[in-house]
DNA sequence: CTATTGACGATTGTCGACTATCTTTCTATC
DNA sequence: GATAGAAAGATAGTCGACAATCGTCAATAG
């Protein structure tokens, strides 16, 4: 008999449905940083009353993709050197956490599905295929997040990863040279399933940290935004 | 002459000012752990339609205070100490991050607050003053994390406070002794000060994990959940 | 007496209409 | 011609009513 799944979920409410919609268009560039939302407009598209589009573009606006002007509008959230810059210095941090916890309490079975993606993102490497590459890259990471067993922790890099996922394609931050690559995760992953959390915390965060320098260079030549300012306004007295 | 601010924010709109109330009744325990609440109970106190209590509920559930199960009910979100572990670990790893942009980035006259800050909690905490001296050393901890410039990492950490809290009062998880806790705060507050990013950020961290250590010594004592359980749900072939 | 089914009441989900606010455009005044 | 103010158009915010779904409990069959 196929074992059945709950239909209990909170995808069948159709403003998730029309989130992942307008999600889908975000990530793929089909709205590009900046767009103007308008909720009519979406509402007529998805077919679905303004207040439910309106429902949609909050979760979104949680997850960093929308921005909300009060009254105004929504729009596609911006894109550059400095939200890239959050992005991967938050990565890092929590995908240094997920390393160590995961190295720590994971399962055997956990282990080797680890080691076997891997191994997917590793032929996909070597073979050149360079989308397949990115996935796998992906698929590690969360994986990895994954066993961490972390629940808030799950969902909050998810988010992440999302934004990276953005922002990547609109500054045009391509991954590194695949040989890097290979090595940093080899290392990373050997480091969880042999359970040293220690290492692999620090495997975790070093890799992320050197898309960091590199994002850091980029943003010298591009001389684009400053990742890191200090504008924040004073209080009144 | 009084220098304004913007009246174009969020908080104009009545779904913030009822997500604001409702939350303060949760951290104020009026509203305990598993509490139901109720959308058109909610609408009549707050003289609001149900819509708008719906969209309040939807960012508390964001924030993880409120729990939604659709079509059937929202209700107060559980308390526990695994549910405290994840908190913990979460926020070592972010105030680890923050110390360490702090100590780089911060501007001289941050530094400066971040010692008087540091100032007022030492008073307190010596005087005796137990509820003063928790505000203080959360106010600590919120102008570090500010200091960062890193408005993601800003916003993730005051959620994961106001979790913080709401569990800390749920499950009765007090602060540490006095003197451990200034002590603690003196060398992070002085690491930041300095531009010792990699201290600050050691110290950030190994502060949050001490409390883990007591949460899992009080786990062990009243053997409620474990913090870390892989209770996935495996793939259905 | 127990288990299954169906009906009912309670509650959440969705919608269309109305209201408030913002931006733009037009007009009058200097 | 430039500027300030008023009117108009566009868009977001809020509401009350209706629809869909859920949990409970009674009725029925075995």
């Amino acid at each position: 008999m196929a074992s059945l799944t709950s239909l209990k979920t909170q995808e069948r409410l159709l403003d998730r449905q029309a989130a992942n919609s307008i999600r889908q268009q975000i990530v793929n560039r089909t709205m590009p940083p900046g767009h103007r939302l308008l909720e009519a407009v979406l509402a007529s598209e998805l077919e679905v009353s303004r207040g439910t589009i309106r429902s949609a573009l909050m979760q979104l606006s949680n997850e960093g993709l929308v921005r909300q002007v009060a009254f105004t509008k929504w729009e596609v959230a911006p894109a550059s050197i400095s939200e890239a810059w959050e992005l991967y210095t938050l990565r890092a941090a929590l995908e240094g956490l997920a390393a160590s916890l995961a190295a720590e309490y994971a399962s055997d079975a956990e282990r080797e599905t680890l080691m076997t993606v891997f191994r997917e993102l590793e032929a996909a490497a070597k073979a050149g295929q360079r989308e397949a590459a990115a996935d796998a890259d992906f698929k590690l990471h969360k994986t990895m997040v994954t066993m961490s067993g972390h629940k808030r922790l799950i969902r909050e890099h998810e988010r992440i990863i999302l934004q990276v996922r953005f922002q990547m394609t609109h500054i045009g931050f391509a991954p590194r040279d695949t040989k890097d690559l290979i090595a940093d995760h080899r290392l990373l992953t050997e480091a969880v399933v042999n359970g040293d959390a220690e290492r692999a915390e620090q495997l975790a965060r070093s890799h992320n940290d050197a898309e960091v320098k590199r994002l850091l260079a980029a943003n010298a030549r591009q001389a684009d935004g400053v990742p890191h300012q200090h504008k924040r306004e004073k209080d009144n007295g």
